[in-house]
DNA sequence: CAGTATCCGACCGGATACTG
DNA sequence: CAGTATCCGGTCGGATACTG
C-alpha cells in the first residue's frame, strides 16, 4: 500500500470543512435528493435548530460545496443543493462510511439506535 | 455516480473520530514512519503542546487507531504505531486529500505556506 | 522521557425571541 | 418561510509548572 498518496495539508483542509457537528446530515440528505428547502432541511435534521443549520448551511455555501438560490416572493423560498465541489466529495464520503462500517461498526450501530 | 453509498451514520463515526485538530498530521507522519516515540512526534508537530498531543493520541488509541508499547526503563521509551484499524484508514484519507488538492487548492496552498 | 495538574480564553452548538 | 439578535454553557486547545 503506498502511503505517499496523501499528505497532511489537504487532508487538514478537508476534514475542516467538514467539521462541524451537522454537516454529514446535511450533505447526506443533498446526495440523495438534489435541492432541498431550508425548512424541508430543518424538519428532517432531529433536534438542530435553525441557528446552527443556518451557520453550518452558509459556511458550505460560503466554501463552494452547496449553491443557495432563493426565489423572490413572500414568503421567502429558498433551495440548497451540491455544487460540483460538493459532489466530488462523494467517493471520499463513500470510503469513510465503509471504512466506518468495517471497523467500528459498535459505534455505528449506537448511533443508528438514538 | 451512485450516491446510496453512504449514510451519514457511518460518516458521523469516521469523521468524529478523525476530528480533532492535530489528527491528520498525527497520522500522516505514522502512516510514513511505522512506529515514533512520543518526543518525536512532538518536536516533528510544530506547536502543539505535549497535553493536547497526549490527549489526541489517548483518543485514538482507545478508539483503536493506534497502539502504545512502552519500553519499561528509566527515562521511560513509548512507542506509537498504526493499527490494522489505523491503516485501513487511507484508502478514505487519500480519497480526501485528492479532493482538497482537486477542488481546494487555494486553501491548501495557503496552508502550506504557514 | 513521558506524563500529569491547573488554569484560562476562544469557539461552538443550543435556547429563545424577534423580523422582513 | 427564512433569517437575525442575544445570551449561555460546555468543550477544546493552549500555557505553564510539576513528577515518576
Amino acid at each position: 500500500m503506498d502511503y505517499n498518496q496523501f499528505k497532511h495539508c489537504g487532508l487538514n483542509v478537508a476534514l475542516g470543512i467538514l467539521s462541524g457537528k451537522w454537516k454529514a446530515i446535511i450533505l447526506y440528505h443533498l446526495f440523495h435528493q438534489e435541492s432541498m428547502r431550508f425548512t424541508e432541511l430543518w424538519r428532517i435534521i432531529p433536534k438542530v435548530t435553525k441557528k446552527v443549520l443556518l451557520e453550518h448551511l452558509k459556511q458550505m455555501e460560503h466554501q463552494g460545496l452547496l449553491i443557495r438560490s432563493e426565489v423572490n416572493t413572500f414568503p421567502p423560498e429558498v433551495y440548497y443543493k451540491l455544487s460540483d465541489k460538493g459532489k466530488a466529495l462523494a467517493p471520499a464520503l463513500s470510503a469513510l462510511e465503509v471504512w466506518a462500517n468495517e471497523y467500528a461498526r459498535e459505534e455505528v450501530d449506537l448511533l443508528k439506535s438514538k
